[in-house]
RNA sequence: GGCCCCAUCGUCUAGUGGCCUAGGACGCCGCCCUCUCAAGGCGGAAACACGGGUUCGACUCCCGUUGGGGCUACCA
């Protein structure tokens, strides 16, 4: 059998965590055995679709790399098609016309007991008459199509993740195919895509595992072989509650703004619920997850979200990320923030992407380039006032006087040394350090202060061999003014 | 309320009756490295929800309890 599966978000928002993770499950799945992956947008209830989702939902797949063989469809485009089956579904009295307003159904609800919370349509309308259904045809009533539930029996199914799943067919009330307006609802147009497109692997949220029995009924009136149901667990935030604005970032669109990458993004979402078995290794290439992705080793639990080894993960695949493929996409960042200039792309494009790899490590997400890079990617940067407090400034005059000699003479020594590399820069400094009596340690941290404006930075030879000698110097003359 | 599903460290997970004194990863703590911060290395605290069975033997199988999640719309 050819694998067939889709992803069929519904454009009333955007693509988010769980929803990415399903497209990826998908796609994985169809990647490995050369499956066919389709894009659909469930986009039937006007009121809450807008193109702008589509968009973005696009935006987010394309992002993480997920391309679909097919589509993406519409279902808005599909409407008769669900009328269709709607009729074959009423003729074959496996589904019958309901004139019940929502205002009576509303009604009878509120009447009933629990405050209606166990109330079932009560299929009132099932046993209509030919010759009523007529008259009320004919009186031009407006009237919902529902699908008539067997009495008395068991639905079954497989689920490759969650085993045998029976259901009763008394708790399943008589629920609507086509609305009054002519519409179909969820439940037909999902069948009749899903039957239609021939998806052979229904792979999708658990959230829609107690609607599966009524899928599988439809398939039954309709004399549609069953697809493979796929059940994912969900994936929820930190308090067990359904992933939301408040638990931070939800969108695939977000990460992407933070600063996270594709790799990465993937990477965690695979292993959210799933996981390669013995060999737990943590960080897989989107080859390895190919090849090891496993239906059948999908876990039974919802995950929670957890972005701190979301972050980690990021880190991990930054710094395996080479610095010329780096370049391209800080390159949007820096040019963003007026940090880019024209000579990374030729004469300094060596000592560019020296400095990313020197600032790589520090990284966690794209966006920490930004300050870690300043210092070297820009002459304009403000002393922390922090690490001033802590380096430069000093209560006492001596101890001042005696930092403003130490960095007098290493400026002089500086100035005339060569060559210029990290062992001469440092036995220079470390010289000064003793002729001034001033502890090594000291007098870097006033250097690392004085030549990027943080107390943090990559080792301080480094830093100063990848600003090179005119650069240094400046920014020491620039201290010694600050100082005096 | 009814129906469905789930249950190993705080989190992601390994584990498919003896390999378990329960392994790895994130996070946390300590040490090392060291010019700061990361990275890296080493070490530590940290879990089989509970109660019954089944079995010579249960984290692993069955039942129940508790807890959690989902569905319960003329939304998807």
């Amino acid at each position: 059998m050819s694998v067939r599966v889709r992803f069929a978000p519904s454009p009333t928002g955007h693509l988010h965590v769980g929803g990415a993770r399903t497209a990826l499950f998908n796609w994985l799945f169809a990647r490995q055995t050369g499956g066919v992956f389709i894009l659909r947008i469930e986009d039937t209830d006007p009121e809450r679709s807008t193109s702008e989702m589509v968009e973005g939902i696009l935006e987010g797949l394309r992002w993480l790399g997920l391309d679909w063989d097919e589509g993406p469809h519409h279902q808005s485009q599909r409407l008769d098609s669900y009328r269709q089956m709607g009729r074959q579904l009423l003729e074959g009295n496996h589904a019958y016309r309901c004139f019940c307003t929502p205002e009576l159904l509303l009604h009878k609800k509120a009447q009933a007991p629990h405050g209606g919370r166990d109330w079932k349509y009560d299929g009132s309308c099932r046993k209509l008459s030919d010759d009523e259904i007529q008259a009320r045809l004919e009186a031009g009533d407006p009237f919902a199509v529902r699908f008539r539930v067997p009495e008395n029996q068991q639905v079954s199914f497989k689920d490759l993740v969650y085993g045998d799943i029976q259901v009763e067919t008394k708790t399943i009330e008589d629920f609507v195919l086509l609305r009054s307006d002519g519409t179909a609802t969820y439940h037909l147009s999902v069948v009749a895509d899903d039957t239609q497109m021939r998806i052979s692997h229904v792979v999708r949220g658990a959230d829609h595992l107690p609607n599966t029995s009524k899928h599988v009924l439809l398939c039954q009136a309709l004399e549609e072989p069953l697809p493979l149901y796929v059940h994912l667990p969900l994936i929820l935030g930190p308090d067990k509650k359904r992933l939301s604005k408040r638990h931070g970032a939800t969108s695939v669109l977000e990460y992407r703004q933070q600063g996270f990458i594709p790799e990465a993004m993937k990477n965690y979402l695979a292993r959210l619920g799933w996981s390669p078995g013995d060999d737990n290794e943590e960080s897989l290439s989107e080859e390895q997850l190919i090849r090891l992705f496993d239906l059948s080793r999908i876990n039974k639990a919802n995950a929670l979200f957890d972005p701190q080894k979301l972050e980690w993960m990021n880190a991990q695949f930054l710094s395996s990320v080479p610095a010329p493929e780096l370049e391209s996409r800080i390159r949007p960042l820096l040019q963003k923030e007026n940090m880019w200039d024209s000579a990374w792309e030729g004469s300094a494009r060596q000592w560019f992407l020296d400095t990313l790899d020197l600032i790589k490590p520090r990284a966690r997400r794209l966006s920490d380039f930004i300050h870690l890079g300043q210092p070297f990617f820009s002459d304009s940067f403000e002393y922390e006032s922090k690490a001033a407090q802590k380096y430069l400034v000093s209560e006492d005059p001596e101890v001042t006087a005696k930092l403003i000699l130490a960095i007098q003479g290493l400026a002089e020594a500086y100035r005339n040394l060569a060559p210029f590399d990290l062992e001469t820069t440092e036995q220079v400094l470390r010289k000064i350090g003793d002729e001034q009596q001033i502890k090594a340690g000291k007098l870097i941290g006033a250097v690392r202060v004085a030549l990027t404006g943080k107390s943090v930075a990559p080792g301080i030879f480094d830093v100063i061999v990848a600003l090179d000698k005119k650069r240094t110097l400046e920014r020491l003359d620039r201290v010694l003014k600050f100082l005096q």
